[in-house]
DNA sequence: CAACAAAACTAACAATTGTTAGTTTCATAC
DNA sequence: GTATGAAACTAACAATTGTTAGTTTTGTTG
């Protein structure tokens, strides 16, 4: 709790200016006064702003990953799969809402390395998505006339779930889950 | 075609790097670069980059509104009217998708009297979309028990079709249009 | 060709950026 | 009470930012 507290302290103090300002628009100074001492007294504890982002970004993208490979991996059927994908996204939006905002936004701004294992990661859990629901479709648990579309509408919600789910209040992690899938996979099934 | 030629050209330009890189990110240089000039030249036909900014955002954002309100005038169904409103943003998002990058990601990085001007035109938006939906629970034309989750799960959709639609190669307006209704009304009607 | 306006240029500015170097503060351990 | 390490500080840097002023180029019109 005290080892890494005060660099985790700055990457959240972060993802919350990120949120609101996009990386590119919070100074080092902005987000030193949000932590109530002087920028340059941060780099006590990070080595850049770049490293800021990257820690924001790539523990989630590889918590996606992780879940979605645990998803795969398992013998459920189609529909199962997506219920899970649905509460995969649930469950990291309520732990860490602010950094989903520099994951869906500021991924561009990773640098080259980075960059490309984000952009690999996020391509291939596209992939995956996109492969259960086919698998769904071959075996009749899914009806659909245009896969692409069903990918394209069920992603865009959850990943903008972070949007959404601070402007509900007290809401349970349950009862989210339950209606999400009624809504996302009604249309589908 | 000539008079507002070339800041139209230099907006355009805009839209497509800050669809790349959020505005913060991108600067005046860059942008002359894109646009084969020094960023000087640029003041000839702008008067700032804040400009270019609002000039992308509040056209659009005005166009979402007035054809908001002509659907909401109408007498039609509140089915018809989801399908209008879904029709309404293909349409705009096949006519200016790069300009929709920045009212999605930087509408924050607008000045004051735009800004409020903008946030009042997104939350009317919303609300209108809300009501169209309460009221079609209403008349028993849409089966819903989570009205907040159906107006945030489509919103989400609509909203991304500008970073899916450019994918999609040689895509038909009009069977893009049944497709989506078909998706995200399916689960609702 | 002369005149004129549109649109480009060069040069520079004041402010802000991320970051570094070197120093001071302060609590804890010996 | 002195030594140690963490964490703050002051001061400054080189680069980059949006923007302005003043000048030159370019193309069209009489």
């Amino acid at each position: 709790m005290k080892q890494e507290g005060r660099k985790q302290e700055i990457v959240n103090a972060a993802a919350i200016l990120f949120k609101e300002k996009g990386y590119s628009a919070v100074t080092m100074r902005d987000l030193a006064t949000a932590m109530g001492i002087k920028a340059a007294s941060l780099y006590n504890h990070i080595q850049s702003k770049q490293e800021i982002l990257s820690t924001i970004i790539i523990e989630l993208a590889e918590e996606f990953t992780h879940g979605m490979n645990q998803i795969v991996d398992s013998d459920s059927s189609s529909i199962q799969k997506l219920e899970n994908i649905i509460s995969l996204h649930i469950d990291v939006t309520l732990r860490n809402a602010d950094g989903l905002a520099s994951l869906n936004n500021d991924w561009m701004h990773l640098e080259e390395d980075n960059l490309l294992y984000f952009e690999k990661m996020r391509q291939d859990y596209e992939d995956n998505f996109r492969q259960i629901v086919k698998k769904g479709v071959e075996m009749n648990e899914i009806k659909s006339n245009n896969i692409e579309i069903i990918v394209f509408s069920t992603l865009s919600t959850l990943r903008t779930l972070y949007l959404w789910y601070p402007k509900q209040k007290n809401i349970d992690a349950n009862i989210l889950k339950k209606d999400m899938i009624f809504v996302l996979l009604q249309g589908v099934v």
